[in-house]
DNA sequence: GCCAACGTTGGC
DNA sequence: GCCAACGTTGGC
């Protein structure tokens, strides 16, 4: 099994949206990144766990946890030109960008910040606490993981 | 709201 | 294929 973080901005789609959800799962749309697409695409499985990340807020941090419930497939929003995602160069055919689904697992006690992470012995080699990183989605170790859910 | 970092685009 | 310009991300 993998571990993932996944990050969203509260405002638009935060932890407590994705508990809202029918189900509590929701499809990842919007991912425009190859690097992140590829994750998505390749590497995410059906029980990997994922950090659920509040970002462009206040407080940005860790907040809750999901499960990958559906592997790799097409983004259908590139496809739809009404969306904001929509993607030209996208088709039926030869799809451009994937998604995954999550399901909603549960929200941490607390909110794990960005701060405390960047500060905690251990996570240096973590790529959201490295300087300038901008993947909306990166892999976790398993060492990381566990350390970062004994913060909690 | 500012701005550094970084990815993408497009002219050449 | 280089690289400047531009757009976006996201912390602060």
């Amino acid at each position: 099994m993998n571990y993932w973080l996944m990050k969203s901005e509260p405002d638009v789609f935060g932890i407590d949206h994705l508990k809202a959800m029918p189900k509590k799962t929701e499809h990842w749309d919007g991912v425009r990144n190859y690097q992140a697409r590829n994750m998505m695409r390749d590497e995410m499985k059906k029980g990997d766990q994922v950090f659920f990340y509040h970002s462009n807020c206040k407080e940005p941090g860790i907040v809750g946890i999901a499960e990958v419930v559906k592997e790799g497939y097409p983004d259908f929003t590139a496809w739809n030109p009404e969306s904001k995602y929509y993607d030209p160069k996208s088709t039926e055919e030869t799809p451009r960008w994937f998604m995954v689904d999550i399901k909603f697992k549960r929200k941490l006690k607390r909110t794990i910040t960005l701060t405390e992470l960047k500060h905690q012995p251990g996570l240096e080699e973590m790529a959201l606490v490295r300087r300038g990183n901008r993947l909306s989605i990166m892999p976790v170790r398993k060492q990381e993981w566990t350390l970062i859910l004994g913060l909690e």
